[in-house]
DNA sequence: CTCGCCTGTCGAAGCGCTTCGAGGGCGCCG
DNA sequence: CGGCGCCCTCGAAGCGCTTCGACAGGCGAG
């Protein structure tokens, strides 16, 4: 039985179960290295298993001398419960899923401030996060949900017409989510306001006396895709365009700096007169300013700039840039908040809008209305 | 979605064990809504337990009727195992943890990349990814390590003496370090080469005739972390400047248009025959163009521009960058690797470097040597 | 003084899965 | 024609934890 050219390990190493009391189980005695297990915990504090579990989780009542006992046998024997066993008989893994996109179009700076305020804010409540990519889709969504990996899932990037939002919709595992699909029926979403963005970014600019403003907005193809944000900011730019009564355009943009040049040019042509832009395109923010130069216009004497970007995107600029903020941190933090609610089986809203606010940089003035038209 | 009135709901839907068959186990009969579980699929394919693991895990013979019959009914049933029934008794979590730094001074976009490298190879090894932060520090490692939360660990940004690498030697779980500490002594580490990509920036410009280049580098809060990139980067540069017999001058830069401005024009000023430029800071990429055209210096016809960057980045600047691509993927997809194969018991090597390779573009020319200094 | 009720602790029964040793058939060699 | 392997499959014993019901004392009320 003792012989070490025995190529079954495991029974030989088994605990002797509660043969003599806790007679060899101190020390080195075979097993594996140091996984210290509840058991090992009970017997160094002189209670029950159970015991040890109810001061670990506060579920019962436990005497304070009995409480500090164990708390410190746990110290002393570095016990850190095993997330498998806890998961498996608790039916609670404590850790929740997190989907990033992974596509072109999103803004890589906002998404890692996002992810980090999630994880953050995830182990404020003992949770802690599983990352996916979108890339493995519903079936992704599926699997861990059905393997009980994970207790919740946030998802960002959300489309219009999302495949996973229908069977968001069936899952077990509550959900919140990053975005908007067209439909919001029955589920937890959260997100910046972008169509009051793109509102207040107008009405900054109309209030300076500007006349005729553009969008430039993200690459084509995240229209195409239907992706909520791009939409609504549209919208809400629109809306305001005319509610002022100015004139407005709106143009897709890639993030290349030809294509910026290429757009600005082309639309400064057909429009002389355009003195205010909307940029709702991180990745472009910096080529704007540099295309405008080459262009010979000035930022703000000749043409006014508002971004849709991160503060640090819109300060590092030269002119700082007038911006609306894009609150990743405080979106990633309430939307693990939401989930933990929803956890909890409380209720929580269906659409949470967070209000933009609007920062005033070096990059908007007055417009130059009162000069003659060029 | 049960009930939320009933204080106790799991002993009453408690599953007769094997009664009469299967008897009422078929439908909707009490019990969590849709948790299949391998009994479930054994008694639908009218086999043992222990052969629908076997089938799964393919780790005894299972002959190709039963095996057939098995997978149907997985199929048909949309079985997932419990991930952490699986955990806890083959004491394989399938789960990898990721430790991303949330420092400043640290690319965005790399480190995204990079990200969505680990998860998607770990996928194909049927392993998820669990993020972590780096500021949870040690505690964190161990927590997660102690846990059997994590089957490996793969760490970014290490610094050239971090306080976890220590921990990480007497940790159980094997892990992949991205960086190299000052003692990579019994460690997995990988990287780009940053010395030999600082020496291959070198030689290029050299080779182009420049007698006078300078680094422009991370913020100088990088190099006081001692962060190994940013030193072995600077210690190439210098070594290949002594030995093409070129002067040489290193400049630690913050992000901000301003700061990069002012230490360019402080650099031009000191050195009029500055011809060259290694750019070694992503985030202030953008910005060493703007800032040359308003000092008057065109690229690449007084002062030629290397970057060390991600291509798309060097693609997108205008004129597009000579540089020295940073691997993200290629470094994720090898970690992981690296990982798996240390799981499985398999040796690895300690040190893997990646070679540098720089692609030639637009911002770099033959220097104007033969011109009048200034 | 007795009863009922807390309070604090314990023992045991799983959670769903993997893995090991057993053992039933059955082809093949002697 | 018997027996020995071999190939498949099965049953059972946990993995480490949570949770439920039980129960030993101690206390105030009747």
């Amino acid at each position: 039985m003792s012989d070490p050219s025995h190529p079954t390990p495991r029974p030989a190493a088994r605990r002797a179960t509660r043969a003599a009391g806790a007679g060899s189980a101190g020390g080195s005695s075979g097993k594996r290295a140091d996984m210290v297990t509840i058991a090992d915990v009970a017997r160094h504090a002189g209670v029950a298993v159970s015991t040890v579990s109810y001061v670990l989780s506060g579920k019962r009542a436990i005497s304070a001398t009995t409480r500090e006992r164990v708390l410190a046998s746990v110290r002393a024997l570095g016990y850190h419960p095993n997330a498998g066993a806890r998961a498996l008989a608790s039916r609670r893994a404590n850790v929740i899923a997190l989907v990033l996109p992974l596509r072109s179009g999103m803004h890589l700076p906002v998404l890692m401030q996002f992810a980090t305020a999630v994880v953050t804010t995830a182990r404020t409540f003992d949770h802690d996060v599983l990352l996916m990519t979108a890339d493995e889709g519903p079936a992704g969504l599926r699997r861990i949900a059905a393997s009980a990996m994970v207790d919740g899932i946030v998802l960002m990037d959300v489309e219009m017409h999302d495949v996973r939002v229908p069977l968001l919709r069936t899952l077990e595992r509550p959900s919140v989510l990053i975005g908007f699909p067209a439909d919001p029926t029955g589920l937890t979403c959260i997100d910046l306001d972008f169509y009051r963005a793109g509102q207040v970014c107008v009405d900054h600019l109309a209030d300076l006396g500007h006349r005729r403003i553009a969008l430039l907005g993200a690459p084509a193809v995240v229209y195409d895709r239907e992706t909520g944000f791009a939409h609504r900011t549209r919208a809400g730019f629109a809306e305001a365009a005319v509610r002022h009564g100015i004139a407005a355009t709106t143009q897709p943009c890639p993030e290349t700096f030809a294509a910026v040049h290429r757009e600005l040019a082309d639309l400064l042509a057909r429009h002389p007169d355009l003195s205010g832009l909307v940029v709702h395109n991180e990745a472009a923010v910096g080529q704007v300013l540099t295309a405008l130069a080459a262009l010979g216009r000035r930022v703000p004497a000749d043409v006014s700039v508002v971004a849709i970007c991160p503060d640090e995107v819109a300060e590092r600029a030269n002119p700082a840039l007038t911006s609306v903020l894009i609150p990743a941190e405080e979106v990633g933090r309430q939307a693990v908040s939401l989930l933990m609610r929803k956890l909890k089986g409380e209720p929580v809203p269906e659409a949470t809008l967070l209000d933009p606010r609007l920062t005033v940089r070096a990059s908007t003035g007055r417009a130059a209305s009162s000069r003659s038209p060029a």
